[in-house]
DNA sequence: TCTGGGGTCCTAGGACCC
DNA sequence: TCTGGGGTCCTAGGACCC
């Protein structure tokens, strides 16, 4: 049996951790420049405040509804991460960390457990010590262990937050409830596709041809396929090594010059180096683009993105960020208000094993120099030490103006009670 | 005026090899 | 008029996830 423990409304729940005032309200949680919602409290979702709804456009209901919001606290958010899977990691010695606020637990030799109060007491423990609320399903396979976490999920009060498909009755009526646009992995292309030839359900979609579900939606679809009828077809995954590393921004103005663009190419490729380097990996591959705002059809439209092969592996933030402003260079145009621009790196080897080139520039003196970088910045907190070519007097801002305290992960910020 | 940021996997097709 | 058969590797683009 698969477990897929899943945190209800996790952003706007961190934030309520620490401003209990706030449950029974809404909350919404906006993206990075304030930009778009990204996390509602199911009071917010009743509002029928949608996923993704531009910030400017709900501002009027937010006010008329008291809707608390508040600007994306990543620091925060990832550190009660942290909190919460570490707690979950001794339910099952098989774990897989899906995404910041979902994992997934193989319960394998669990045949004498009761799996009902097993996940009764994670939901209650996980509250307890970190104040996150959290679903629980449990299935034979792992998608239908992300079904029974929204039968969870939706019906709390009857379910306890912990619902189990262990048998084909279960299975059969979860399906039946589910609409085909729901299942994990079938998203908006695939369900209108689905939709449009009368398959409405995930049961439907079990009842279709094998060959008809691998010629319309590939593999990945019939893997999917069997899974739901359950045959468990997906297995945890255990890569922990990433494969391509992005630090991509949209400026809350628009830049028109190359100095401010190659400001930020310089940190978003340091930063990118920053990443490789605490996975131990190199790149040999980069690639920088830039764009104009494509919602604004009155000013003229540019958009481009160029893609270096490097002579050598690296993960030098000096290496990296020279690289990729040769890149910009390339790339920049005189004339238009650029919004947004990013450095992507791929195709990693790892950093201890390099295959040596005969031709190699590399400059080995820059290893102990990222070394010393990383470990002050780790004691003197982020980006004490900067590249000259990034921001160093700090004129870049993103717009946040509803951030909540870094309680969890700054010293200044932690909470005070009164008795 | 204001519209996020990070990932994964798969496939088709082109370029190339013998 | 007729023009082989087998590979590999790479990339762009599409679909999906949170």
């Amino acid at each position: 049996m698969f477990a897929l423990i899943d945190c209800n409304n996790f952003y706007a729940s961190c934030e309520r951790v620490f401003r209990p005032d706030l449950n029974g309200k809404p909350v919404v949680v906006l993206s990075n420049n304030d930009g778009c919602v990204i996390a509602r409290s199911n009071e917010a979702k009743a509002l029928g405040i949608p996923m993704g709804a531009p910030a400017f456009e709900y501002e009027k209901l937010f006010r008329q509804h008291g809707v608390q919001v508040f600007s994306a606290n990543f620091a925060l958010y990832g550190d009660m991460s942290n909190r919460v899977m570490t707690i979950l990691s001794d339910y099952s010695p098989e774990m897989e960390i899906y995404s910041i606020d979902e994992c997934f637990l193989k319960l394998k030799g669990f045949d004498f457990f009761n799996l009902q109060s097993h996940g009764e007491e994670m939901r209650y423990k996980v509250t307890k010590w970190t104040g996150i609320p959290i679903s629980v399903g449990i299935a034979p396979t792992k998608a239908l262990a992300k079904v029974a976490n929204r039968i969870a999920k939706k019906y709390p009060t009857e379910t306890k937050g912990v619902y189990i498909i262990d048998s084909e009755e279960k299975r059969i009526k979860a399906l039946k409830w589910l609409k085909v646009e729901d299942v994990w992995g079938i998203g908006r292309q695939h369900s209108k596709r689905l939709n449009a030839i009368g398959v409405k359900t995930a049961f439907d979609f079990t009842q279709l041809d094998d060959e008809f579900v691998k010629k319309q939606m590939a593999i990945v679809g019939l893997r999917l396929k069997h899974d739901l009828q359950g045959i468990p077809t997906l297995d945890l995954e255990e890569t922990q090594i990433k494969k391509n590393i992005a630090t991509t921004r949209s400026f809350e103005t628009n830049y028109t010059e190359y100095e401010q663009l190659a400001e930020r190419i310089s940190t978003f490729a340091s930063s990118c180096a920053e990443k490789l380097r605490k996975q131990n990996s190199c790149c040999n591959s980069l690639m920088v683009f830039i764009h104009t705002n494509g919602h604004r059809k009155d000013l003229p439209q540019y958009s481009r993105n160029i893609v270096i092969k490097l002579s050598f592996p690296t993960n030098s933030s000096i290496e990296l960020t020279k690289f990729a402003t040769q890149a910009l260079k390339r790339i920049f145009k005189q004339g238009y208000a650029y919004k947004k621009a990013g450095v992507i790196v791929q195709d990693f080897s790892q950093a201890d094993s390099l295959q040596q080139k005969l031709f190699e520039n590399r400059d080995e003196r820059h290893i102990p120099l990222m070394q010393s970088i990383d470990k002050m910045n780790f004691l003197f907190g982020q980006q004490k030490i900067r590249l000259a070519s990034q921001d160093t007097k700090r004129v870049w801002k993103m717009k946040q103006q509803k951030l909540s305290p870094r309680y969890t992960t700054n010293l200044n910020d932690i909470i005070t009670i009164n008795l």
